[in-house]
DNA sequence: ATATATGCAAAACTTTTGCATACAA
DNA sequence: TTGTATGCAAAAGTTTTGCATATAT
């Protein structure tokens, strides 16, 4: 999929997200080390969550596998990365929504790719409907997630 | 979870159903088999989805792990089954939405535990959603997921 | 100086596959 | 009867972990 829209490209140059993240790793007790810098540039820099090939790939053998698996964890346990999972057989990762921008997945079924879309207009009746969840059924909503599935503009073409 | 919204209790006693299964199975060449029969009603009759371990219990070793595994690959294949990811890092597998009832998952953060939820009045907004993403970015939206995250009524209890 | 992070190698876990046999149509 | 499905064993892919060394604070 072509990355349809890019979500605030440049995160990691606004103050304040390096702030919260810099507390979020303080609260974490996690140091501030090339390894964890270098695959925070990477996830943040991608325009759709990233797996773990695509990282090793984007960052070098700089960082090893296991190392990666392992810088990937702490940030999640910091709340700094997400962790999804697209029935793909592996995990991907993007900067927590409170860091980043609210936003929606669209996953080609053709060809894999995962692109990210924000729908402002949408996010009233999400919340409507995550109240109406919580107070029908007891369950306490703290988060939701909507993923679309088709067939992406460059598939379609051919 | 409590199974919140146990969705259509029955399908598998429903003529109808069982017959658009009967045709899907034999539109991919698939035969009618005690394996495949057993797998089927055992996620039928679960509340939510269900993951391979899930099954393997609630079978029995009738069905190995490897048969377990390809009979669950050919249903999906026949487009009986979805597969589904919670980033649990395993997959769990539900009837299709054709074939049972549209409807989200309430995924609880802290058992992991996943439950269904019918949200009728929201169905219009999401189809709205879908459109304004197909029109916004030419992507061919054939589906849609909405899960929530929060916390189950039994964890908060505790 | 000291506790945390990394690198390497080995392992764990989930899922897939090759091949001989059993079974559905 | 004939091709498909299953069972077993082995393998592949993803992710985790033990331990010695390197590094951030």
């Amino acid at each position: 999929v072509s990355p349809v829209v890019a979500l605030r490209p440049g995160v990691l140059q606004d103050p304040a997200v390096v702030t919260e993240i810099e507390r979020r790793m303080a609260r974490a007790g996690l140091r501030w080390t090339r390894a964890r810098r270098t695959v925070l540039e990477s996830v943040a820099a991608a325009p759709a969550p990233r797996s773990v090939p695509e990282l090793q790939e984007a960052i070098g053998r700089d960082v090893p596998l296991s190392s990666l698996y392992r810088v990937i964890g702490d940030l999640v346990a910091a709340r700094i990365l997400i962790k999804l999972e697209f029935a793909e057989g592996f995990a991907r990762f993007e900067l927590d929504e409170e860091l980043a921008a609210h936003h929606h997945h669209l996953v080609c079924t053709r060809c894999g790719a995962v692109a990210d879309v924000e729908l402002h207009e949408f996010e009233g009746a999400l919340t409507d409907a995550a109240r109406t969840v919580q107070r029908r059924t007891g369950f306490a909503v703290s988060m939701h997630r909507l993923d679309f599935f088709g067939v992406c503009s460059t598939c379609a073409r051919d």
